[in-house]
Parts: structure tokens; C-alpha cells; sequence
DNA sequence: GACTCATTAGGACGATCATCCTAATCATAT
DNA sequence: ATATGATTAGGATGATCGTCCTAATGAGTC
């Protein structure tokens, strides 16, 4: 059955293209021309752009999850966890000076086509957003656990955002060493806490 | 002379679309649609599309400038100047939270589609990198300034792109707080030093 | 009133797009 | 080998787009 694998190839170069073009910018041909397909071939995979959308989306979705949970297995700490998140501006540096972010550009374009994939692409968001919730809980900050999980999206946002603009390697850098300056202090606080209330046992 | 009024209006009408809607999903008759002029007669005014961003980009350039210089006359002090920016936030929230920065979202659709007038919407960012640095080298922060004005816009941007995906009011808020916080911080240290450099005299 | 020149309206053009349709091809089972 | 159903290629279609062209209109001058 080598359907199934054209289907793969359509949403991964669906997904490279929406991330370096922008989704209403990338057309039919330049998917087909990728994946080597004909043009008109493709309406026996996907019966509309709206649905090849979707399908990039939920597989970024699992995508997204997978490496949240290798995280989750790996890194010993929650503090090495989040850690885990910041670096992805590392990793993926030089397409982020490219193209931005791929969660906030996509979701800044469907929000201005007002296009109804738009909750579906906020999804992504809402999963580094639960997942960094939960790190800051098990740091003990359950009260501010949200806040404090919606301040590091947006800071990795705004450094994404600016890194695109000016095409900078050394303010990534600089940004990355600050928030994880931020956070080792978080952590800290917290561990001092917990020495507090240890002491009281 | 009626010619300039009408393309005032253009201007107008195309930099409200863009902001909306994005560049390139703003078309000709969008833009005549709403200043009320037939599709065709447009190119008495504009010989192109690109001519018109070329000119809703210098219109917003001249826009922000204004602005900048009015917060150096009106604002008493560096910081008081720097919370004018931030609370740009605030006074365009709606507008925000419905399309998100008016300037990063511009760069990053230029960017995406590799579009010539990148370079002259990024001055937009410059005009404000320029401002800040010079309000935080008159804080006292010579060294760091352009590192400071560089996070505080970044963060200003991560904002707006979570407030635009989330549609969150509360979240602005909460942000803005964190930074006038942040900033007070900023400015107490260098009043300290600017006290202690009083006493040496 | 006739002439000039700026301004306008509206259609024509070619390109591109998403979508649809159909005939051709392929693999597989009988 | 033939039949069947999945898969493909490529053109047709209608819509939209940026751009161009031209005839009509308007205002101001002689």
C-alpha cells in the first residue's frame, strides 16, 4: 500500500512549505512539485487545501508531543525540562532566522485569513503551554504555574520574532543565556523553599 | 488638488488591510473598495502593489517617529519614556489581540515571502531599537543598552503574538506589570549607583 | 465655446490558483 | 489472460489576481 507513504510525503512537504512560505502562499504545484507528483493527482489524497492543513497541523500535533514526552523521559528535572524547551531556539536557530517560529507564524497567519484551522493550530501552543504548567507545578509554583508557562512562550516568541527580523545569531544566544538565568533563579527560590519547609520536618 | 487627498486615502486604507488581513491577501479591489474609487483608476496613483507597500511602510515610519519624539517631549524621565512604549500594549489591546503587531507581523510576512520591502519594514523595528537604546543609555546603561532595548521589544512582541493567539486580555496585563516591574528594577539600581556617584562628590 | 491636461471608470489580458473530471495506467486476484 | 478496483496524469473550468489600455469625464485656460 504506498499510498500511505504519499500521503506522508504530501504533509511532510506541506509542512516544510507552509513553514517557509506561509500556508496561503504555497500552492498546489509547489507540493506536487516536491513530492513529484502530478498536480492533479492530488485531489484523491486530500479533497481540499483546508484538509492537507489540518493534516500538517495534527501532525505537527504528534510530532510536538512525542518530543514533549522524550523530554519528559530524558531530562532529570523540571528545571532541565524547561531547559529542554529553551533550547529548541538553539537547535533550530538558523530556520528561525529564516522563517520565525513555526507555532507563532502560522497561527499570526490563520488569524489574520481568519481561516477556522486557526483553534486547531493554537492546539500546538496549548501543548508547550500544559507541558510547561506542569514543570512549574512540580517546581512548586502551582499558583503561578500558567503565568509562568505563558511568560516563557511568549519570551521564546518575542526572541523568535526578532532573530527573524534581524537575522541575529548572537541576540539568540544572548537571549537564551538570560532566560535560563531567570529560570536557575526561579529554581533556586524554590529549592530554598523546599530546604525551609525540610527544616521544619 | 484633489490627487493628493485620494492618495492619502489609499495609503490609509491599504495600511488598515494589511495590518488585517496580511499584504498579500489584500487585493486591489479590497483596498478600492473601501476608499470608494473604481479598481482601475488605481494605477494613475500606484504603478504597483509594491509601490503601495512602499508607501504604507513610509507612512508608518513618519507615523512612528512622531510618536516617538511627542513621548521625548511629553514623558519627564527615560523610564517614564519606556512605559510609554509598553503601554502601547495596552492602548491598541482589541487591535492586538484580533491581528497581533502591526510590525512584527508585517516583517514576518515579508520574510516568508522573501519580499524586497523586508528590509524597509524592519526599519520600523529599528526606529524603536534606536529609541530604547537611547532611553536605556540615559539610564545609565551604556554598555547594555541596545542588549536592553533589543528585550524589551522582544518581549513586547512575544506578548502581542500570544495575546493575538490566545485572545487574552489578562495576559496583557499581567505582562505589562512583569515589565514595568522589571524596568523599575532597572532604573532603582541605577539611581542607587547615580546616589552613591553623588556622594563620591 | 474650444482646447488642454489631469483624472476617472471599466473592461481586457495573461497568469495563477483551487477544484473537478475523465481517460489512462497499474497491481492484484481469479 | 482477463477482470476489477486502486491510483495516476493531465487537461478543463471558473474565479481571482495584478497589470494594462482606452475611452470618457472633469476642470481650468485661452
Amino acid at each position: 500500500m504506498k499510498t500511505r507513504a504519499i500521503r506522508e510525503r504530501i504533509i511532510e512537504a506541506a509542512d516544510q512549505l507552509f513553514y517557509q512560505q506561509g500556508f496561503a502562499h504555497t500552492s498546489f504545484s509547489d507540493i506536487a512539485g516536491v513530492v513529484g507528483i502530478s498536480r492533479g493527482n492530488f485531489y484523491y489524497h486530500f479533497k481540499s487545501k483546508d484538509e492537507i492543513l489540518d493534516a500538517v497541523i495534527n501532525e505537527r500535533l504528534q510530532n510536538t508531543q512525542n518530543m514533549l514526552d522524550m523530554w519528559e523521559e530524558d531530562a532529570p528535572t523540571p528545571e532541565a525540562r524547561i531547559r529542554c524547551y529553551i533550547h529548541i531556539l538553539l537547535t533550530n536557530r538558523n530556520k528561525i532566522m529564516r522563517y520565525g517560529c513555526p507555532v507563532g507564524t502560522l497561527c499570526g497567519e490563520l488569524a489574520k485569513l481568519d481561516h477556522c484551522e486557526r483553534t486547531e493550530a493554537i492546539r500546538l501552543f496549548d501543548l508547550f503551554r500544559a507541558w510547561l504548567r506542569h514543570q512549574f507545578t512540580q517546581l512548586g509554583h502551582k499558583e503561578d504555574a500558567d503565568r509562568l508557562a505563558m511568560h516563557v512562550l511568549a519570551w521564546s516568541q518575542g526572541v523568535a520574532t526578532l532573530a527573524n527580523a534581524y537575522e541575529d545569531k548572537d541576540f539568540i544566544d544572548q537571549e537564551i543565556q538570560m532566560i535560563c538565568t531567570w529560570l536557575e533563579a526561579y529554581t533556586q527560590s524554590t529549592k530554598r523553599s523546599q530546604h525551609s519547609s525540610d527544616a521544619l520536618h
